[in-house]
DNA sequence: GTCTATACACCGATAGAC
DNA sequence: GTCTATCGGTGTATAGAC
């Protein structure tokens, strides 16, 4: 039986590549970039490091799929809320989504700002374009919210994205799990209830 | 000329010292511990690769020195801290401080709880009992500022501790650096006024 | 395409001359 | 103590057999 849409072959490595894909995923957000080596990733998915290479021509494209992967996710989620949500909504909804994908095992967004990854990134046309976009869709929804009155007009746009950036990758998720004291869920509910009102209490304002 | 305190000799080696532990501070805040190599340390202060291990006698105790000293200098800035100043104040002023340290080239805290550093600063026994006393007077203060009605009472001490740790190295601070449209002190202010106050508006509370 | 084996570079740590 | 030279180990990437 010829098949025409279906080519077998084709499908077994695609399917492979997402396992792949998978596997990094995991790696990177265990280990880092720098301490994940292609011995890791060959032995998590069960190839050898050689036949990695068939697939990703360098440990950073590899790292960059992975990461243009989640950019991708995050615009589906966004564009995906509903219409109804206010802007301030879709901001903690994002960053709630964000925290729950790391709690899953998941890389967070720009793990940081030095180290090779970051830096292999910036020549990579195809994340730089989706995470220009991802930065539009956020400043349009900071816009919105102090349109809306929702957020302080006061605190510069930049900082509230990079915030939200920088929560969603926070290290204080991983010493709150390792602590044992919080579930997954009320970790998650801590942090978006403290990055957007704040540690100081209400009545002293 | 017999020196009974000055011993010339010593007093040079301990200025080396000083000098190694500067260059550490600033690569390790550059770079991270795993991409800073001994070969950039030899060179930023002068000396050969070969030479640093006379002073320190692994890459770990070098950097554990740079983190314990980081430390004492945590526990002196806490302590000098004026008597009359109330708990959440001096929170807010031990954030600003290792915001400042930061913007001076200096290391932040526990860099990331992944890394080769963490882990071998779990077993270096007196970064851990000076972590263990900087923690301390941390929740004492936490919880202090929380008798004072001043932070909120529902929010759990260990997000508001570990909240302020991950503050003083969030990447954050370098993005609005490179955008350049703040100043170092307006970058500092708008980062305590967003870890303490949120992002939320107090209007709509 | 997957495997094993290997080339090549880098880095932490040590040895030995001065 | 400082230098140069080098060892041992590890990691990315490639070559070649199947």
């Amino acid at each position: 039986m010829l098949s025409l849409k279906l080519p077998f072959k084709k499908q077994q490595f695609e399917a492979r590549e997402e396992a792949i894909l998978d596997a990094v995923n995991q790696l990177l957000s265990e280990k880092g970039f720098d301490l994940m080596t292609m011995d890791d990733v060959g032995e998590a998915v069960g190839v050898a490091k050689g036949s990695l290479y068939k697939h990703f021509s360098s440990k950073e494209k590899l790292a960059a799929a992975v990461m243009t992967r989640l950019l991708r996710q995050t615009v589906e989620v966004l564009d995906g809320m509903p219409a109804e949500w206010r802007a301030v909504r879709r901001l903690e909804e994002i960053l709630r989504w964000s925290l729950q994908h790391r709690m899953r095992g998941g890389v967070p967004h720009l793990p940081s700002t030095r180290g090779a990854l970051q830096r292999a990134l910036m020549f990579n046309l195809e994340y730089l374009a989706l995470a220009l976009k991802v930065n539009k869709k956020f400043y349009a929804l900071v816009k919105d919210a102090k349109c809306d009155g929702d957020v302080h007009g006061e605190v510069s746009d930049d900082v509230i994205v990079y915030t939200l950036y920088a929560r969603s990758c926070d290290p204080t998720v991983e010493y709150l799990r390792r602590d044992g004291k919080l579930s997954d869920e009320q970790i998650v509910e801590a942090m978006v209830e403290a990055t957007f009102h704040g540690l100081v209490g209400r009545s002293t304002e």
